[in-house]
DNA sequence: TGTACATCAGTGAACGCGCGTTCACTGATGTAC
DNA sequence: TGTACATCAGTGAACGCGCGTTCACTGATGTAC
């Protein structure tokens, strides 16, 4: 049952969102690739026609999770917030990659370890472009500091299986964030880069 | 060959560790029981009188393997430093688990959860004597941040295949956490508890 | 434009393999006298 | 204290099962005339 080009690629398409879902609720390992297939609403047979083995596909659905250094952030409170919220804790499956899979990909094949790395990479210049800082020495700093904090929250906000614990990592680590942001205010408050003052993204 | 009682009780020690440390390096479905069973210098059909299945396993290794109450930290400083090293980066297996598996831990069965919350909160118990603020509630806070920016860190410098990333992201968030315990001292110098002020841990 | 044929995306059965788990057996330990 | 027997920790073969991957086949698509 041959299928037409445009089909190709449109169902390349939804087996890369189907494991890229899959992957970030259950991790690789507990995912098959009948599974996936599925999914997209084709047969286990068809996958290798699409991907060289399970591997090339994991390093191909991490590409398309994590997010593109085209879409910049807006406001750091406001991503915080939405990060740090009950809602992304809960929605494993459309949440960010990189709480969902980083620990994981570590122990991956190198192609995926090379994908999560390029991601890594492309939200640390994200996020620098709106920490504080007088110097992008300064702000990069923040933003590694507070990528790190995010991720670890909502791995450990994930694993608890008390409900209060586990909001408390999400509240407190934003409110923590917040109290570090104003300390800085207070220390240097000229420093503060305006929104416009800098290309929202790179 | 039936072996002594003293035999069993060391053979049931030298199997816990010997899993915390596969798990740790490999991650829980990487590691088989048989594996675990030969690191401990036995055959694999014995695994089931020490233990009522692998998840079971799982959850006594992780207990073994979380820091325990009674081993209070000294200096925060310290403690970041050395957490934040490539020493332990590199050193998954005698690393920290929470580092290493809480990832995996959350999408584990449910005795598995329990016993990693209950490190998890053992270790804020742990931060809170030796973080900043006027009030427990400050410092509580100030535990909880840390302690995600820490597991983060180290959760991203492992998956990082960049070498000089990685090591940025240790560096980086040690000089991040740094900074805002000064901020802290500058804002409200008098708040500082001595370590001898408070008990070492609770 | 219409027709005949080659191509190849998708199907589903099948293959190896390795895993968690079970089990009949062995022989040293522990115990009763 | 010494002996006979019951207990049970450890062994290794075996069991099901599910996984990633392969393959012969099908039939719609794409192409050459």
């Amino acid at each position: 049952m041959r299928v037409s080009r445009e089909q190709v690629t449109e169902n390349r398409r939804t087996i890369l969102q189907a494991a890229a879902r899959l992957f970030r609720e259950r991790g690789f390992d507990a995912v098959t690739v009948a599974e996936v297939m599925q999914a997209a609403g084709l047969t286990h047979g068809g996958f290798y026609g699409y991907f060289k083995s399970k591997d090339d596909l994991i390093a191909h659905a991490l590409a398309a999770a994590l997010p593109t250094a085209a879409t910049p952030l807006n406001d750091l409170a406001d991503y915080a917030a939405s990060y740090l919220s009950r809602t992304h804790r809960d929605n494993r499956a459309g949440g960010c990659a990189t709480a969902a899979l980083a620990a994981e990909t570590s122990r991956q094949a190198g192609s995926a370890r090379t994908e999560m790395t390029a991601g890594l990479k492309r939200q640390i210049e994200r996020l620098s472009c709106v920490t504080e800082g007088k110097t992008a020495a300064q702000r990069r700093r923040a933003a590694i500091g507070t990528w790190a904090a995010m991720v670890g929250a909502v791995i450990l906000a994930r694993v608890s299986d008390d409900p209060e614990l586990s909001g408390e990592m999400l509240d407190q680590t934003r409110a923590w964030l917040a109290v570090r942001a104003e300390d800085h205010n207070r220390r240097s408050p000229r420093a503060r880069s305006t929104k416009a003052g800098r290309p929202a993204s790179r």
